[in-house]
DNA sequence: GACCGCATTTTTGCATACAAAATATGATTG
DNA sequence: CAATCATATTTTGTATGCAAAAATGCGGTC
């Protein structure tokens, strides 16, 4: 008898379409705020109607498309509350990660936490924004993984898809990026300490500096009339 | 012109189907573990498939059910890890929720919860275990909806709804509920002197007595073989 | 020139039909 | 009698068709 089932062979048709909405969706293939219309749709991803609304529905279930009742769906436009308040939830959930990371990261997570640091620092070095967002982003995933929390894991990549959206890779501030560089210094510090209660605070108020820099950059892309 | 779009009149097909579908979920009217046979709920439902399919992939998005490839899905049956971590993510959730009602409940917000304190002390003076839950969940509803954060509200109701299907209504330890009674008071004091810090405490505590009263319950209730 | 009314055209929503996979059935054999 | 394999049946997955609602376009009117 097999130990257990494995279900890899190929995904329903509906999954594979989901997937690739969604991918669309945070690299802005689709723009924040179009209507999602399904002809078209259907056409370009080369499946009928039935598998496609079925995506449709379980990206509008995870906040990434919104349903009008008779009017199909549209790519969610996030203004300045919806971000904060995205925020705010994405601080309490990182939080979480790093407190429970903290208890439960194996050296082995730790040391390769610590090499992707490095590999960030490079990037900061090199001010190659891309790269450093790139792994940035890797990290923060690692850490939540430390916490061995499916649960959390799969709250997290949901409610963090919203944001991925807008994520401006536009240059930053040179204060504001150092302070964040600074900030992941101390969050592989209390990591290596084990110091739950330590990475909380980081963590916390990280988020909380990437608040404000979104919601800069939010603004200033949101009225380039003065330019 | 109209201010806003109001849409009400009436949900789309495959709303209701999901709405009732999740009722059904949360009240165990399916029981953890079956299979949803499309067919048959298509029947009982009096809907064709493609509304009731298009409703299972959303309460798959939302984690109430699995979707197995080609072999459909299954109402979520919660191991003991499973409750585990949900309890530690509702954790995590609801001292954010406090944290921020802290700063931001009204006066009207608060003296409604106040008064609900009450009503639930009626009911624990009674011992009516079944309108003390509701009014707890009311009460705990009501925090979250102070802190004014849809974000946080949406991810609350969605994670909740996992562990509502495993609401064990059967008499509670004497000593736990007082505890818990006890923790509600100290949230409403935490509350009313508008202190975050103390409401982050009381409910991360209050949450992990849950957990363990839920646990014992999912014990006692997995093994009744020496009954 | 802007605003309404009405017919036309899209587009969404639901039901049905068909294909493919999984499951159940049962005969067969070691 | 257990196990296995071929076949039948059920069930899921996808496509298509049809009805209703919304968007569009166009004359006409004030």
């Amino acid at each position: 008898m097999t130990a257990e089932i494995i279900t890899i062979p190929r995904p329903t048709l509906h999954e594979q379409v989901a997937a690739r909405l969604r991918q669309m969706l945070v690299e802005n293939l689709i723009t924040p705020g179009a209507k999602l219309n399904e002809r078209e749709l259907a056409e370009v991803l080369k499946v009928s109607r039935t598998p496609l609304r079925e995506a449709i529905k379980m990206l509008a279930a995870e906040g990434l498309v919104e349903l009008l009742p008779n009017r199909g769906a549209v790519a969610v436009l996030l203004g300045e509350d919806d971000v904060l308040h995205t925020f705010e939830v994405m601080a309490g959930l990182e939080a979480l990660s790093g407190e429970l990371a903290a208890e439960r990261i194996t050296d082995a997570e730790l040391a390769e936490i610590r090499a992707l640091h490095f590999e960030m620092m490079a990037c900061y070095t090199r001010r190659d924004l891309s790269n450093y967002y790139r792994i940035n982003a890797t990290i923060h995933r690692a850490i939540n993984a430390a916490a061995k929390n499916p649960v959390l894991t799969r709250t997290y990549t949901q409610v963090n898809a919203r944001l991925q959206a807008l994520r401006f890779r536009s240059n930053q501030d040179e204060d504001k990026w150092a302070r964040a560089v600074q900030e992941h210094e101390q969050m592989v510090q209390a990591l290596s300490a084990r110091d739950g209660a330590a990475l909380r605070r980081v963590l916390t108020e990280h988020l909380q500096h990437k608040r404000e820099v979104v919601i800069e950059q939010l603004r200033a892309a949101a009225m380039p009339l003065k330019a």
